[in-house]
DNA sequence: CCTCGCCGTCGAAGCGCTTCGACAGCCTGC
DNA sequence: GCAGGCTGTCGAAGCGCTTCGACGGCGAGG
């Protein structure tokens, strides 16, 4: 491996050139440029990224912390993924990956030893514990989520509450007064993922504003769960004409199930989901949906640690307007129905 | 953030001394270990990781190179990742996620910027571009998968032919003699992905061996897709008993057809399924399937890969012996009807 | 009793890079 | 014509760690 020394000598010039020119801190002459990197190319010679770090304190890396868990919403989490690497790599980062179940001491551990310079999350839940402890990081960190305290700590998302007020408006202004939540699994409530929570109270409050009849129901994974819920859902609100399904793993049990028991969608029953783009036109009906832009707010986030990073100003909550796509499973209900 | 030397000041030694604590490269007395470790703990040391990398030319830092499109096998992949991240962690070594799109180019960045000490690359095509490249690098890798020409690089993988041979024993076993093969997307194929080959081919293999009359056939995603692929398998071979799947986005829609053309599963037509337990166990039906353990193989190759790093002994191409889980998917057929 | 060897510790030399201050040469402006 | 300011380059000092050789002290063996 040629060093920046090795660099120099061929180039006939001093190491410090060398490092000035790779990163542009000081002129230098356009002849001697050339030759500089004709020597670089040359040598095939790649800067040390240890050394590197250990001068300037910086790695050029990125922590992500994503949840690992294979049980849910896993193209989703593999959408910001991808977003969160491919940006970074635009701004000449590398991704660290780490699980969320590390927890705490990952997340130390990685700043403490200097490997990252700023640290993205995601599934954050209402109090989470990993909130002080990015607090006290010298790095700073970049959110995917809300969670309840997050003064100083920069977060992005979609604005889950917007969304369900969204899906519920598009619904009443077609007429419908009664409407289903189906959720997420209870286990996501019961971590108090910010995302439900906050979908679930944007859903209260526009059900209250727009005088509707609604009722919301989490829904466990499986065609089991799915049945339950909507029983339940209609149970309490027999003369349901609309959904509202805030779970993409119930979709095509849902749907599955509402076709066996004969209820069209949408003459019967309409749906507006909360699911990525693709989810929603893989299903057996195209489904008008709310999109979770993964990929937006991925990149978001890697575009708001770089401001950080090179102190800019950032905004410190950013949560991107829902977009509803309408597809073919809503159906205006004639007044005479209402 | 405290350094080595104010360790070393606040216990009273020299900053070498403080190394040797920490790698026990060199006997230390147990008092002043434990002074040394108490300083350590009191001062909240972290060991910067560039200096370290530096000056001991380890990173402790494994590249993970990952197939980011979010079309195909997603939770599988995910499995994967999980699987390296879990094990690198338990050999206190990190992950650095690289995507397979940035090809040739992102490993040896990384592997000549000193990064990484070795590299786990997923998704291999038959004549993958990056073997040579691999090869060319001094950092050790190890594949998941089974590309051409692997001499001297480490690959780890299940042995689909000898997962192919099974699923037609199965069947065989079972009284079974015309019998379809769904298999990848036509695309997987194209890119001659080293597994959809190796089982395409020990099918046709044991097909022969066992004397069956097959047909197989690559199936495009979605249920248009599926419905090609079960149309022209049904005209080659329209009295076929059975149907081996490898393509886990193909079972459900499959299922939803086979289903509403009144075929019924296991009575009318048997399916031995390749994909994780998961999804075979979410199925409408119980599918027995041949397991494909992500964490096994996962877990596997950052073992190779640590082996390699520390100069032991390596089997340089380990295929996993598949597993067939019986479930509720396959009949017997009674010796008239064969 | 002396020597040998081992145990435990220290000091110093790097690892490969960035960055700061210095400085030579040149142009500008008065 | 000369001070002052640029421009372009160099040298050296670190960044924080590992590791090698050295060495003092002590127990064992002859």
């Amino acid at each position: 491996m040629p060093t920046i020394n090795d660099v120099a000598r061929a180039a006939g010039v001093s190491p410090s050139t060398v490092s000035y020119v790779l990163s542009g801190r000081r002129p230098i002459s356009a002849e001697t440029r050339a030759r500089v990197q004709a020597a670089i190319a040359e040598l095939g010679f790649h800067p040390h990224a240890g050394a590197r770090a250990l001068a300037s304190s910086k790695t050029n890396v990125l922590a992500l912390v994503a949840p690992l868990r294979v049980d849910v919403n896993v193209p989703v989490i593999m959408q910001f993924a991808t977003a969160v690497v491919t940006a970074a790599r635009a701004h000449n980062h590398d991704v660290l990956l780490l699980t969320k179940d590390e927890g705490t001491a990952g997340l130390e551990r990685v700043a403490h030893s200097t490997m990252v310079d700023a640290l993205i999350l995601m599934d954050l839940e209402r109090d989470d514990l990993r909130i002080p402890a990015l607090r006290r990081l010298k790095q700073p960190s970049v959110l995917i989520g809300l969670p309840a305290d997050h003064t100083g700590i920069a977060c992005v998302d979609l604005d889950f509450a917007a969304a369900a007020r969204l899906a519920l408006e598009h619904l009443a202004g077609h007429g419908h007064r009664r409407i289903g939540l189906v959720g997420p699994s209870p286990a996501v409530y019961k971590r108090q993922t910010t995302y439900a929570d906050r979908f679930l109270s944007g859903f209260l409050e526009a059900s209250a504003t727009l005088d509707l009849r609604t009722v919301t129901h989490p829904c466990e994974p499986g065609a089991a769960g799915v049945r339950d819920a909507l029983a339940d859902i209609d149970a309490q609100l027999p003369d349901l004409t609309a959904l509202v399904v805030h779970n993409e793993e119930a979709l095509r049990p849902l749907l599955d199930l509402l076709h066996a028991s004969g209820r069209r969608v949408p003459e019967d029953i309409s749906i507006v989901a909360i699911c990525p783009q693709d989810v929603a036109v893989s299903m057996p009906v195209d489904l008008t949906s709310i999109d979770i832009p993964a990929h937006d707010v991925g990149t978001l986030a890697v575009e708001t640690a770089m401001r950080l990073l090179d102190g800019r100003t950032v905004e410190y909550t950013r949560l991107l307007a829902p977009r509803l796509v309408e597809r073919r499973s809503c159906r205006e209900i004639s007044p005479s129905h209402r």
